[in-house]
RNA sequence: GGGAGCAUAGCUCAGUUGGUUAGAGCACUUGCCUUACAAGCAAGGGGUCACAGGUUCGAGUCCUGUUGUUCCCACCA
């Protein structure tokens, strides 16, 4: 940086050649150091289908701000990157690439199929996390994770291992949910409800004895091939005598009984439920309560199997719609009604699930969440805002068994081998050769892979090195402060909390920070569908990554969703460039000088103001930083900026510097110091600027990033100095109202009269207040010597703007009793308030001498404006 | 059905254990190209803090209820 810098800021220049010299230098590197605490952050690792999106942008912004915070700090600070392998979105985009070239997974086969999807993921598989460096990232790159390498593996058989040899992980024969599209079961969690308009078709069925009938309601019609039963409320008055009979399936002709269940809710529908446990996961739990028989009728491609009769090789929907036509025309279909319920859809593709009996792997849930509840009732992992841990508890007390197993190839495969010869099951970390059982050597592993989130609930202790017992997990571990979007509470957060307990004994981390999502200017979800996703990369090109980072920080509080809009951005883009010549303004004063970058000796008034200032906000930023309340902070450090450095401070040295030789060295001492001290401050934050403009500046160490963070002190607070200049700005401002409000023009250079109080030092800033107030010249404790003046009453001075031009005398008087009568009031309400007994004995003293002190300085303005009015009179 | 969030200036949002006259950005009005910045400076207008009660010396903040709105969980076939 020198003196020929562009006016305006142009951070396209600087950022690429700024990331790469931390790179370089190994600035994001950090290795066990005993002597320092350790501060860690395992980054949520993105897929490696993914494009970076706005809400990685925000969550990686909040993760590097707090991990540079704490570096700055003194932590040996590390924050892990990496990639999901996300087993089946991947796999959907390369079947979808294959589908292209006229392939298919089938006729590709296993192994064939698996290597496309790595080559996949060498191609793409590095594009976000490029992203994630341009937004300014300091994660430890020579860290890099991928949970399906061979670390996290291995990570994975021995938690299946170990799990199952509890007996934490079976397999049986359950219902799952389905999706037909992507042809594999998924998680409960992996399944999103839809409300979507659907129909209700009351159906009779006729029964055994006699020549009776009975109605039922369903939305699925086409399941009632696999009905086993009917089922009523026992205390159901209308169908009791019903319990015990036999009904007869329309179309299949199949004999079932009428059965009893709490279940059955007598007020919806009919009250009478057909049940089929094959395809509903409430009839199963029926089914299972009566043993019931299960008659499965659609398959994985959701198409009408062998047990569906004539409507076998019929799409579930085409089905249906033979199926109500022939209800209809054998008499069986009573009534068709419109019905909106919710249907569920998979979280990947959208297509409806099709609940299914079906063999998989399970983790048996109810043991795990306990322990893990506890954890957080006990604080050990804290999530902020707090309000989330009631969503956690609520999800963790409900958990049912979570189904693992996929039907998909990419992704860890199940460490199981069966026997062919004896059935037997062998679960193991390595390859099973013999069986364990019968000897024999024919085997065969189980072909489904697991739920990309088995992986990802071991993340933050497998790039650590679990299951070994790694130094890095004895100092890294638990980490301390997990940053992610409400939205995966449940996928991730809970079963990284419940199998770092079981596992390790440990929280795996000790904060959860919870951010919102970003929306669009309109407050819609950003998504492909609707087109309105704003890109982080094509704002980073056009405004820098600074100006991204500080438009998703500022005005944000944790949990809440935020808008993103250009209005934001060109603000952020605004302070920028604020920074930038504020730096640039103080080059053209310093450079050439003898500088010194430190608070210097002997600091007049208003060094001793710009500097309390700045210790104030040292402490009130790490303060909020300390609490996760980044918004806070950054607001905190920009109005510091702007308006008490840029709009005062460096206004009064421009003055000063031309006047005041004596100081001007520790004018521009101050200036370096404060401003370099709040670079640090923002750093965080705004990574790029601030080193640019730090580095240019004397400096010691080689980057801000690497530099240590302001600490308070109390020494360096003054009150005095404070409520001295805070007196000087209330006559600057008071007197450039006046101007405004007259219309006296800028080219008019009044004089003013001041009669400053007992202590108030005005004449000191002379020079100063004349130039800020466009005035010709002051003159201390006289009065004026026309008749045309205003006048003004601050709390430290009386000062009149003589003007050479008439003043309106009864206009000015008017004012003047309309000043007086307002401050009246508000003295009489000080008075008041001092009168009530209640509130000086039981308001704290602080607030009490506020309100003491605002009486005084009331009582004071009152007299003087009384006395200006009877000079005026 | 259960739970949570939000409701503050025209718009987007802050407002941290209750503290007196409620803030910012953008937009608006007026005046300034004042040698760092017109992506700027100065001055200004604009809010019965959703509504109704309550607790308190004092309520945007705490409690109860109401309305509107968004979301999560459950899934009544």
């Amino acid at each position: 940086m020198n003196k020929e810098l562009p006016k305006v800021y142009d951070p396209e220049k600087i950022e690429e050649k700024i990331y790469k010299f931390w790179e370089e230098n190994g600035f994001f590197k950090s290795s066990i150091n005993h002597e320092r605490k350790s501060y860690t952050i395992a980054m949520p690792p993105p897929n490696i289908t993914g494009k970076l999106h706005m809400g990685h942008a925000l969550d990686n912004t909040i993760q590097d701000i707090l991990v540079r915070f704490k570096r700055m700090k003194g932590y040996e600070a590390l924050w892990i990157p990496g990639t999901d392998h996300a087993s089946i979105a991947t796999e959907v985009k390369v079947v979808q690439q294959i589908e292209k070239e006229g392939l298919s997974k089938k006729t590709l086969g296993r192994e064939k199929f698996l290597e496309r999807v790595w080559k996949w993921k060498e191609e793409y598989g590095n594009t976000i996390t490029r992203q994630i460096r341009k937004l300014g990232a300091s994660c430890d790159w020579s860290r890099q994770r991928f949970t399906m390498d061979k670390g996290c593996s291995r990570a994975v058989n021995e938690f299946f291992v170990r799990m199952y040899e509890k007996g934490l992980i079976y397999k049986g024969e359950r219902i799952i949910n389905w999706c037909p599209n992507c042809k594999t079961s998924l998680s409960d969690a992996e399944v999103e409800f839809k409300e979507s308009e659907g129909k209700f078709w009351r159906i009779r069925y006729r029964l055994c004895e006699g020549d009776g009938f009975v109605e039922i309601a369903t939305t699925r019609p086409e399941t009632l091939l696999g009905d086993t039963a009917l089922a009523v409320n026992p205390d159901d008055e209308r169908y009791k005598n019903l319990i015990g009979k036999k009904a007869i399936v329309p179309l299949v002709n199949r004999e079932i009984p009428i059965i009893e269940d709490s279940y059955v809710e007598k007020d919806f529908g009919t009250g009478v439920v057909k049940i089929t446990p094959a395809h509903d996961p409430n009839d199963f739990e029926v089914g299972m309560r009566h043993n019931l028989e299960i008659i499965k009728v659609i398959n994985d491609r959701a198409i009408m199997n062998e047990n569906a009769g004539k409507y076998r090789g019929l799409d579930r929907y085409k089905a249906r719609k033979e199926i109500v036509k022939d209800l209809e025309s054998e008499g069986y279909l009573i009534k068709v009604e419109d019905i909106k319920h919710n249907v569920g859809k998979c979280y990947r593709c959208s297509e409806d699930i099709e609940p299914m009996i079906s063999m998989q792997w399970f983790v048996k849930m109810p043991p795990l969440a306990q322990p893990a509840i506890k954890l957080v009732k006990d604080g050990k992992v804290k999530f902020i805002p707090d309000r989330f841990s009631k969503i956690y508890y609520n999800w963790m007390e409900n958990v049912k068994d979570w189904c693992i197993s996929r039907q998909l190839w990419w992704g860890h495969r199940i460490p199981a081998w069966y026997c062919e010869e004896c059935g037997e099951i062998n679960v193991s970390r390595e390859e099973v050769k013999v069986c364990s059982k019968c000897g024999s050597d024919k085997l065969h592993q189980d072909e489904d892979t697991l739920d990309t989130w088995f992986s990802a609930a071991l993340w933050p202790f497998s790039i650590l090195g679990w299951p070994d017992k790694t130094p890095e997990l004895d100092y890294y571990y638990p980490t301390d402060t997990l940053v992610t979007g409400y939205d995966i509470i449940f996928f991730w957060v809970s079963r990284m909390i419940f199998s770092s307990k079981e596992l390790l004994d440990k929280e795996p981390f000790k904060n959860v920070l919870i951010h919102g999502l970003v929306r669009d200017a309109q407050g819609r979800k950003m998504s492909k569908s609707l087109g309105n996703g704003i890109d982080p990369i094509e704002v980073i090109d056009k405004y820098g990554a600074d100006a991204l980072r500080f438009a998703l920080i500022t005005g944000n509080t944790p949990g809440n969703d935020m808008r993103f809009s250009d209005e934001k951005i060109l603000s952020s883009r605004g302070f920028a460039n604020k920074i930038w010549n504020a730096a640039r303004f103080i080059h053209m004063n310093v450079d050439g000088t003898n500088l010194e970058n430190k608070l210097c000796r002997d600091p007049d008034t208003i060094e001793k103001w710009i500097i309390s200032r700045y210790n104030t906000i040292v402490k009130k930023v790490s303060d909020d930083m300390e609490k996760f309340e980044l918004g806070g902070a950054l607001q905190k450090i920009y109005d510091f900026i702007w308006d008490e450095f840029c709009d005062w401070y460096i206004e009064f040295s421009k003055i000063r510097l031309q006047k005041e030789e004596d100081y001007s060295q520790t004018i521009r001492n101050t200036l370096v110091y404060v401003l370099s001290g709040v670079l640090k401050l923002l750093h965080p934050f705004m990574p790029y600027i601030t080193d640019e403009i730090w580095c240019s500046f004397p400096h010691d160490g080689k980057s801000i990033m690497v530099s240590s963070y302001p600490h308070y002190d109390e020494k360096l607070s003054d009150k005095a100095a404070e409520t001295e200049i805070l007196g000087v700005m209330e006559v600057i401002r008071a007197v450039r109202n006046r101007r405004s409000e007259m219309n006296i023009s800028a080219n008019k250079r009044p004089t003013l009269y001041i009669t400053s109080e007992a202590g108030a030092n005005l004449d000191k800033y002379e020079e100063i207040i004349k130039t800020l107030t466009f005035s010709n010249k002051i003159i201390f404790d006289r009065l004026p010597s026309t008749d045309d003046f205003v006048t003004i009453v601050a709390s430290c001075a009386k000062v009149y703007i003589a003007t050479d031009e008439l003043i309106d005398k009864k206009e000015e008087l008017c004012r003047l009793k309309k000043e007086l009568e307002s401050s009246k009031n508000s003295l009489e309400r000080s008075k008041q308030q001092l009168l009530n007994q209640d509130f000086v004995s039981k308001a704290p003293k602080n607030v009490v001498d506020k309100v003491i002190d605002t009486k005084k300085r009331l009582e004071k303005k009152v007299i003087e404006l009384q006395k200006s009015i009877d000079v005026f009179k």
